[in-house]
DNA sequence: CTGTTTCGAAACTTTTACGTATCGAAACGG
DNA sequence: CCGTTTCGATACGTAAAAGTTTCGAAACAG
């Protein structure tokens, strides 16, 4: 009321807050996540730690854990790939294709991790990253399957879900099937997935 | 040396250790591993807690939880069941249904979430249920699909880890692409992957 | 230069669980 | 009956982490 008008584009006075240091915590929570299994494990002095940071700007900027994880894990929302839509075989591995490298990356899976198993104790946050993350996926292979009924590809009594389940759950059972050990991923799984899924188990 | 001799078959006196103590333990131990999401959560006073048992009686049996876990899991061996061996089909949909349920029980997913999740933190231990637990089944279900290439019900150049886990995966994320508000399985969800993985999604 | 805000670091309080110890009661053998 | 051991309950010291506060330094606006 003294001089300033006071709808102007609230700039605040006083030292900016650091992009580089909300980047880094950001980084080290999803860092922590991909490592740990459960949010329980996640700790913020870690994160603090791991990003070279107070603690006191990590509180300064969200007021809880959940709300950090959900703000971090936003951060991840890869879409799928444009598909090139000359075939549904083509696209099928596109998209498969992600979903491998998703599966062995650490970051990636950690969103899956939360997902399927924290539902019991942080069912808002779940519902938000299902939401968020695992929608926009399922709503765009049932549209790409819905498709290759509609042009004949598919069979046309399709169980559109089971489908679905087949396509993700082939891909990550298949990394965790592998020895930890030497997790060497071969060349052209990802063909012979889709082959034999499109074209079934029993000879033709 | 007094009394009785050295080679007898180790009567301590006392009070015997109660059996039903123990069991509610062991029981306790699994309802809160698959409640819970990872052993780090996994607390000594919440098992005594829900067991109704003293940490005294647990400490006495284990001397950690490591070790605890280890005997819990070890009850929970259920084999697969006697296979038919009258066609590839009827008996994979033996083998997927008990995966179904599997999947949809508390109980058995714990021993999977370990196996998957608890890796870099307790190697020793994984290893031990994966040898115990998983590997047994693995090679069941792969002698299956080994049989079925032999017969001709399957086709001779059929990946069999791809399909090992086109069948495990498929049904598991089945399960879990269910909105957990609502589990409800379908009917005949079971003939319906079998029959889709076998049969392959496009038209014959 | 002055005032304000953020910075990283550290000290602090509270909570939670571990692992141990202690207690009276109960269950066994001799 | 008596000694021993287990029982469940409870209390204790230790340790880790949450979340808050304090501190001097640094970064900006005016």
């Amino acid at each position: 009321m003294t001089t300033t008008d006071e709808t102007q584009t609230a700039r605040p006075a006083g030292r900016p807050r650091s992009a580089r240091a909300e980047k880094a915590i950001i980084d080290a929570t999803l860092d922590l996540i991909g490592e740990s299994t459960s949010l329980g494990e996640l700790s913020i002095e870690a994160i603090a730690a791991r990003a070279g940071v107070g603690k006191t700007t990590i509180y300064r900027r969200w007021s809880n854990k959940e709300d950090l994880v959900v703000d971090a894990l936003a951060t991840l929302k890869a879409p799928l790939p444009r598909l090139a839509g000359r075939s549904l075989r083509e696209d099928l591995i596109a998209c498969v294709e992600v979903f491998l490298h998703e599966a062995c990356d650490a970051r990636s899976r950690c969103v899956m991790n939360i997902a399927m198993n924290e539902f019991e104790r942080h069912p808002r946050l779940v519902k938000r990253i299902r939401q968020a993350a695992i929608e926009p996926r399922r709503a765009a292979l049932t549209a790409l399957l819905q498709r290759g009924i509609a042009t004949g590809e598919l069979r046309a009594d399709l169980d559109v879900p089971v489908a679905l389940a087949a396509l993700i759950g082939t891909v990550v059972w298949y990394v965790r099937g592998l020895d930890p050990d030497h997790q060497v991923i071969q060349e052209g799984v990802v063909e012979q997935v889709v082959d034999h899924l499109l074209g079934g188990l029993t000879p033709r």
